[in-house]
DNA sequence: GGCTGTGAAGCATTTCACAGCG
DNA sequence: CGCTGTGAAATGCTTCACAGCC
């Protein structure tokens, strides 16, 4: 359905712009969740920050923050992590702050990371690669269950699954009911893996190509851009 | 110096809070345009989107676009387009639009692109082998002139540079002139690197690493974060 | 007493809508 | 006549500030 903030295209992720009437619509599709008050897509984006945070106090042994603490060590105010909060319930308790066992479970349950979901990966390249093998996605609850690619890798066999060759996206998706794609292809061939991924029933894409991905409004986009990253910063360099 | 927009901490970016008064500050760090009216990040940020659609224009051969289907190209409104590039100037014709050449030159001005930068890249694992032979860099402005690591990569002879050991960051990067760092290595030794880059010199930093990073507010910090923009995404997914 | 949750206020960004130039 | 550039309006996000619960 329809979309969510649009200052800039979030950190990732863009769309269309004025489609339907207002909503300069991008990376976000409608929430699963039609009855909320519709949460602005930007806090939908913090929340991993302050899950990350949460992980860091829990490793230090901490085990309640108020907002105060929380918030210098993400660096933002504390009235935005408490108003952040409020979209989604009362998790805190006056006078005491968050217990931090039930924030973070909170946040995973609103964020649906209390299941695991199955990933495709479209490119097997040297990004594709350094995906795969990137530890990182090993804490989380997301596990890479199909990759693609054309070339030489194709029949290879990695982490116990086999490259599949990119002309069967959208029948090896469906059928393994995936929903979230990656793309780390080129430029040029990107827009028509998104196409074959939605065709297969992914319904959220993150991209490393550095082109504006189109998708149906029910798909979410983020768009990962060092080098738009790079670009910008030189702005602000003083010599 | 200060800071810009705030808008969540940009596709990246972050920092301080309300430090010193206002200003969520985060991302970015004093424009070394003090005379301006004061650019909002976000439209910063923007710019590098615009360039890669001029890009995509150019090479179908287009010489000249009016902002509407600039726009659509890119999927934001002509309005935003022909406001953001009026915090610049007046660079379209009316009743014509904009010339291409002329736009991109333009922008490649503003943000400082029409020169080359030296980067410095701190991790040589997969994810730092993967940015180094990744071929996006190559059509940009960035080289990446030093590469630092722990272990046996260290002395490694990699594009004709040596992988220095990290314990010689600041001196290597000061010795190079080197203003941007790229960070690729583990969350637990992220802030460290960061200190050495900006002791060094730096003043632009992209990290890979999935924590916020202080630094000083003349240094501006963009994190690339695709964990944590799959986990936002699935507040999207519908079942 | 401390700290959350939240109206209301304050800002920032986007969009409208149109005067006016090429 | 088309399309830019831009006041003014609209929208959206953040911060203030404080009532009220623990």
């Amino acid at each position: 359905m329809a979309t969510k903030s649009g200052y800039l295209f979030g950190s990732t992720s863009q769309s269309d712009p004025a489609r339907a009437a207002k909503r300069p619509s991008h990376e976000a599709a409608d929430p699963a969740h039609p009855d909320d008050p519709v949460i602005p897509d930007i806090v939908i984006r913090r929340l991993p920050i302050y899950l990350r945070a949460l992980d860091s106090f829990i490793i230090h042994g901490i085990a309640s923050v108020n907002s105060e603490e929380l918030a210098s060590a993400i660096g933002v105010t504390a009235a935005q992590i408490r108003r952040d909060l409020s979209y989604f319930g009362r998790f805190g308790k006056q006078g005491k702050g968050y217990d931090i066992q039930l924030l973070t479970g909170e946040i995973h349950r609103i964020l649906r990371l209390d299941r695991s979901w199955s990933v495709a990966l479209v490119g097997y390249g040297n990004l594709g690669q350094a995906i795969v093998h990137y530890g990182g996605f090993v804490p989380t609850t997301f596990s890479i269950d199909a990759i693609f690619d054309r070339n030489e890798t194709v029949g290879q066999v990695v982490n116990g699954i086999t490259v599949h060759d990119s002309a069967d996206i959208t029948p090896v998706v469906s059928e393994l009911g995936i929903r979230i794609g990656i793309i780390a292809v080129p430029e040029v061939s990107a827009q028509k893996i998104a196409d074959q991924l939605v065709a297969g029933g992914v319904s959220a894409i993150l991209t490393y190509a550095p082109i504006v991905i189109k998708a149906p409004d029910h798909v979410t986009v983020r768009e990962v851009d060092p080098i738009g990253a790079m670009q910008s910063m030189t702005y602000y360099i003083e010599e």
